[in-house]
DNA sequence: AGCCAGGGTCTAA
DNA sequence: TTAGACCATGGC
């Protein structure tokens, strides 16, 4: 199966997929607060807060603060800290998407990926949802799901090229991917279509 | 009760 | 350069 076949598939079984946020500024947030923890957990946590988030706000807010804010999410500690240096780089284009407009997609995400505490996925979903840009997201889902399809990739470059070298290069559709993985992946034990095989995170039934 | 969550950094060999 | 320890909290 191809990276756009599987695309069909997941399209046909869970139809538009939702997007992140139309705010860049909710996706850097909610990005580090994901971080080795569950996306209802953030959701939960900053549920009462999205609608006002403001960076001007965060950038005044003290990290203690902002730990007490983002505790439930647990790595609090960590995290704040992160929240805070992404903060202060996005200040440094006025907290404006449109001002990284000139950039190459290979340098915005190198900058992205030197701020302590960003590595390689959360860069990308900053790519994709915050910035538009086509730079594949490859989460641990995503490497499951290959897996039980039957690939045997070993190394997350192999799997970026699988993907990028077959969907059209658009961010949206790079969003909308990975999403429906997510979609596909959790709160669900029961064999589908698309691996035939159950995708549950528990579940350990092996086929 | 205990296991583990969509990650990232640092260190040891 | 890479595998493994560590970080912390809530859900089930």
């Amino acid at each position: 199966m191809t990276a756009n076949e599987l695309y069909e598939k997941l399209r046909q079984m869970y139809g538009k997929p939702r997007w992140w946020s139309d705010d860049p500024y909710v996706v850097m947030f909610q990005a580090v607060l994901v971080q080795n923890t569950s996306w209802t957990q953030v959701e939960k946590t900053t549920a009462s807060i999205v609608a006002t988030l403001d960076p001007e706000k965060i950038e005044t807010m003290s990290e203690s603060v902002l730990e007490e804010l983002i505790r439930p999410c647990g790595f609090a500690k960590g995290k704040a800290a992160t929240i805070k240096r992404l903060t202060d780089w996005f200040s440094g284009y006025d907290f404006s998407a449109d001002r990284t407009a000139d950039m190459t997609n290979e340098n915005l995400r190198s900058e992205i990926l030197s701020i302590k505490g960003v590595g390689a996925e959360t860069s990308d979903v900053l790519m994709v949802y915050a910035f538009h840009r086509a730079s594949f997201i490859i989460d641990a889902y995503t490497r499951r799901l290959l897996k039980r399809l039957g690939y045997d990739f070993d190394n997350d470059a192999d799997i970026r090229s699988f993907f990028e070298n077959d969907l059209p290069e658009d961010y949206e559709v790079y969003g909308w991917v990975h999403w429906l993985i997510l979609d596909h992946s959790i709160g669900r034990c029961k064999k589908t279509p698309v691996c035939e095989g159950c995708l549950f995170l528990k579940c350990k039934e092996r086929w």
